[in-house]
DNA sequence: CTGAGCATGTAATCGGTTACATGATTCC
DNA sequence: GGAATCATGTAACCGATTACATGCTCAG
């Protein structure tokens, strides 16, 4: 319950050297740089811009309002509404901005990583049978063109436009990564293809 | 403090549809298949194996290590010792063995995801000076160039190695994402310089 | 009449991390 | 004398997710 907690003693991922935000909370105060707005609206507008490499569920959005708010980042505005629910805009503060482009200019940041179970998959697949691996490889193959499509999609719909300079550059990574992902899977199925029925079956 | 919770109300990451444990467990589930082990030699057998991509912290591994065991997927062995420490050594039983080949053939998976605050950063980059950023780049740059070092150094040692050629194809996955990373912030270098001095300076 | 959209939030968990505690031995 | 290795674990906490609750309006 204390949201100005200094003495920050063992925690999950922590914030990286000196920050007193995690990343995901300052990226929902770089959305509000787009303007005043609802936890709903900011819901939307992530799926319309980052939420193709970072969706935060809804849940989470409403308490980084309130965090933000602890801060001073933001202030809130509760508008009454008849028709609608009440809702509560927020909105960037002057301490708010400062505070993003100090996390902007900071270099060091949470260490990037992949999760990806499928690699802790193939890694013991000594313990799987070749039609199985396939099978899983395939599978992989499927979700990365699907992939692929979203955001050609998305690259489409941003092609051109100047004001998407830096998304188009993020979007830019996420078209290289899952090519470099299919040409690996492509790959590993040339491989497994390639090495001939020695090795254990299903052993068993 | 129950382990055997069926009706999975609301959750974290939430092992995929049906699992029931999460992939990092199942590995650690997958280590054991190299022998009977204390927890202090997975943590180590882990740095030179699977730690590229995946690096639980000690306290995890001992933890999972005493979920295996109330799953029936582990047994625990106590050796006095006088000089050292007294140790548990843990043992894959054949129920885990079933459990780990259940769990590598089973295709749903928990999503493959990429944590990169960096992304979020360059998206917000207009509110970033150019040379800040430049320096941002370079510094992501220098980290990806010190990944592929060290991957380059675990291919050396894995080469040829007919035992190492699920663990070779996985490490094939990490050089493949590093080449790509640093092709795109190369390329992300020569647009951001290509563009010409208009746009907010600092914005300040 | 039904379902989608608007709108906000609580409850309950869970995985995972850091920091700390403890204590012997061996190598430099 | 001090650091590294061996060896196990607890405490505290944090980010994040799912499920659920509530209730109104408007389009098909």
């Amino acid at each position: 319950m204390n949201s100005t907690n200094r003495t920050t003693k063992g925690a999950g991922p922590r914030p990286a050297s000196g920050a007193d935000l995690p990343s995901s909370t300052y990226a929902i105060l770089g959305l509000l740089t787009f303007g005043e707005m609802s936890g709903y609206d900011l819901s939307k507008l992530v799926d319309r811009t980052v939420g193709h490499f970072f969706s935060p569920a809804k849940s989470q959005i409403y308490s980084d309002l309130r965090r933000l708010m602890g801060h001073g980042y933001a202030t809130e505005r509760r508008v009454e509404q008849q028709d609608r629910p009440n809702k509560r805009l927020y909105k960037i503060t002057p301490k708010g901005e400062r505070a993003l482009r100090t996390w902007l200019e900071r270099p060091d940041d949470e260490p990037t990583t992949v999760k990806m179970p499928f690699l802790l998959k193939l890694f013991f697949s000594a313990h799987l049978s070749r039609e199985s691996l396939v099978a899983q490889v395939q599978e992989q193959q499927r979700q990365a063109r699907e992939d692929r499509e979203q955001l050609r999609q998305l690259e489409r719909e941003m092609a051109g436009k100047d004001e998407m300079f830096y998304p188009y550059l993020v979007l830019q990574f996420g078209l290289a990564y899952t090519r470099s992902r299919l040409r690996w899977l492509q790959d590993v199925l040339r491989q497994i293809g390639a090495r001939v029925g020695d090795e254990d079956p299903p052993e068993r």
